[in-house]
DNA sequence: TGTACATCAGTGAACGCGCGTTCACTGATGTAC
DNA sequence: TGTACATCAGTGAACGCGCGTTCACTGATGTAC
């Protein structure tokens, strides 16, 4: 039953938003092609018409991952006041470090999601992991610097701080049966990265 | 063909060791049960002598790698000279930081090489996890307090140091085929944790 | 200490399951005229 | 615009492979006497 041109590009998109979200949760391996398929609403056999395997996807996948966190912060670098841009950058790193964001099942942020599989995945998705942590820091460097600044001379800054928030949202999420401790890292580190 | 009981023990040790080591290379299901028993110059089918499943003793390497890590922090903070333990601290943090450590296939640091793993765990490798945080925390704080002070008012400085070096390494890590970003994370961040 | 038997770690074939991928088929869409 | 045929996305059964796990067997060690 042929559909319409429209439909496929529709049902392509979905396959792709759907595969991403459940790969954040339960990793490459843990989610199968008949799982995605299904989610999205159609039967295995047709992933072949879209996508040459897999691993094909799951580097689609993380582009895609990658588009959306760098939007995010791009979204903030653009606020033209820089008291506005300070602010919305503060509130997305304390929003990033809360207990909600670390209790989501899919790991909201892509480089964290992501990250431990890249050494194992092909060079395809290793690049687009790559090149995505690029442009993620080069906006967020952007949404650190104050009006008429160089956003050069805040890329080292913007290092420290999502490194920061990486390993504190890593650690937290992967020790959350302790609790205390697991809050603890996240109140920690939003006290040492709030920007008063 | 039965073996003497010392053999029997060295055989667990062996197998416990040999996929420790996988794991932190291949992660748990990129390692297979007849993998690390052959590596461990065995066949599969005694593994069930031992443990009986391979969660179980997923469960066991984390705990072995957590004492392992743990035990490396704990040789720093033993050291009575203040002076001395500084220096050592030092060391150990500008060497976690190294492009030498983010090249080797197996993760060094047990806390970035299983940590994205725990959340699709058995209750028991996580227990292993977040306990095992515990006490390397506990650890790195002791080694960064000063001759006389108490190693609680260190506590929170040790997971802002920790929390930024595992950050940094998972991101190195998963940047690696972008060469000159991935230097530059570990760069940025021996500089800002470098104790003069 | 010596003997007879029970124990049990190791072996490798086999089982069953899940997964990625293939394939023949369907039928509505797209296109040539 | 209407008709006839080709195309091709979707379907679901089937294939082949790898993996965790089981099992019958082996034979040296451990133990009871």
């Amino acid at each position: 039953m042929r559909i319409t041109r429209q439909q496929t590009a529709d049902n392509r998109n979905k396959v792709v938003e759907t595969a991403e979200k459940m790969f954040r949760e339960k990793g490459f391996a843990g989610v199968a092609v008949a799982d995605f398929m299904r989610a999205a609403g159609l039967t295995h056999g047709g992933f072949y018409n879209h996508f040459d395997s897999k691993a094909e996807l799951e580097a689609e996948a993380v582009r895609l991952a990658c588009a959306n966190s760098t939007a995010r912060v791009a979204k903030i670098a653009a606020i033209e006041s820089a008291d506005t841009r300070a602010q919305a950058m503060d509130r997305f790193i304390q929003g990033y470090l809360s207990p909600e964001i670390r209790d989501e099942k899919s790991a909201r942020c892509s480089m964290v999601a992501y990250g431990a599989d890249m050494p194992r995945q092909s060079d395809d998705a290793r690049t687009a992991y790559a090149e995505g942590l690029e442009a993620y820091i080069e906006r967020f460097a952007q949404a650190l610097t104050p009006q008429g600044g160089d956003p050069a001379d805040h890329r080292a800054e913007a290092i420290r701080t999502f490194s920061s928030m990486v390993g504190a949202l890593y650690l937290a999420r992967g020790s959350r049966d302790n609790e205390a401790l697991s809050d603890e890292i996240l109140a920690v580190m939003r006290e040492a990265l709030s920007r008063p």
